[in-house]
DNA sequence: TGTAAATTGGGGTAATCACCTGATTCCGTT
DNA sequence: AACGGAATCAGGTGATTACCCCAATTTACA
């Protein structure tokens, strides 16, 4: 589909990461796209070990299943984009020439997980404990009395929960938290 | 164990479905227990069959994975009770006491789960507009004036919601119902 | 046509929540 | 030793919710 897409050449195709390494060496293309899951090597040290032999390319990983884990190595690791296999093609290839261009390019679904990530990195294991017991329909005394603390401290962690979410109530606190899962759904009922 | 238990005769035993309405057939039980898979015929074909033949009988169902549509079935079908093979043994006992002297028995995880499927389904149109907005944070007052009615009016729906869904807090009627499906996360930011 | 359900609305009360400004203690980092 | 963050708690206020009572209207369906 890139081949057909104006302004795009396509220099060469991999079938597998230590070919896609070598390619890359010796391509020297302006953009490369992996498959994060690959034969022999895969995408994330395929990245790594065709970026130290060309350091201009840049790179973008394509991949089936989206886990925050991995996405955040990716991106740590320097990856220029990432795209989802379920993406609308159409998008990819926009998304390619936006790297080409110089750009980072990381879908809505991918920055979103991400940014759940740091947020979920960045609650308190007391908050994430009220948060828990708030989707378990507890009120701040019931909360209190479990946690064994002042019913005024879990009104604080239940403030400092919103400000980090940046939300406003009960409910939209809920929706962010089970969007960004931060709540054990199975542990309601 | 149901054989330890004071007040319990044992009647007979079937390793399978055909069997047990054979046995149902010629015993005449007070109650029989069935498990919903056997091989031959399954509980539901079983509990059928069974109650052709010996109308007094009341019938139980023991089953492993909690699945609301065969719950619905089983239940419209008739039958009186229907225990998890991961319950409490005793209260299995109990509940076949309460089967045999004439009362129906399903355990309040089922119970739940099936409240939760008819809920679903019997969903007012309103109270879905209503549900909607509470997840994207409206107040009453402002579901109110977006839905053009009085808030008192928002009030009586939000909780009839509460009934229907079996809790108590906006907190929890969230996370049932995005478990639900009746909540469009995707609209929320 | 009659009955049930949906939608609408009101009064009232107790509880709870959202948010503010503070303070203290403890712990890890620099 | 100084600093910031986490966790603890207090006082206070206005808004909001949860839930009870009730009833009018329309709509759908048997």
């Amino acid at each position: 589909m890139l081949e057909n897409t104006h302004g795009f050449e396509i220099a060469g195709r991999a079938a597998n990461g230590i070919e896609a390494i070598a390619l890359v060496k010796r391509l020297q293309p302006d953009c490369a796209l992996l498959d994060l899951s690959m034969p022999g090597a895969n995408g994330l040290e395929t990245f790594l070990e065709a970026r130290r032999w060309s350091p201009d390319t840049r790179f973008a990983i394509v991949t089936g299943n989206p886990s925050p884990a991995i996405f955040a190595q990716l991106v740590d690791a320097g990856v220029c984009g990432i795209f989802l296999k379920s993406a609308d093609p159409g998008d990819i290839c926009e998304g390619v020439a936006e790297i080409c261009r110089g750009r980072k390019v990381l879908p809505p679904e991918i920055s979103r997980i991400l940014q759940a990530e740091m947020a979920g990195s960045e609650m308190t294991a007391r908050e994430i404990e009220v948060l828990q017991a708030i989707a378990r329909g507890k009120s701040n005394n019931q909360i209190a009395e479990h946690l064994g603390v002042s019913p005024k401290t879990v009104d604080t962690h239940r403030t400092n929960l919103m400000k980090k979410l940046g939300v406003h109530s009960t409910a939209t606190l809920l929706v962010k938290a089970m969007k960004d899962g931060l709540i054990d759904i199975t542990g309601t009922e």
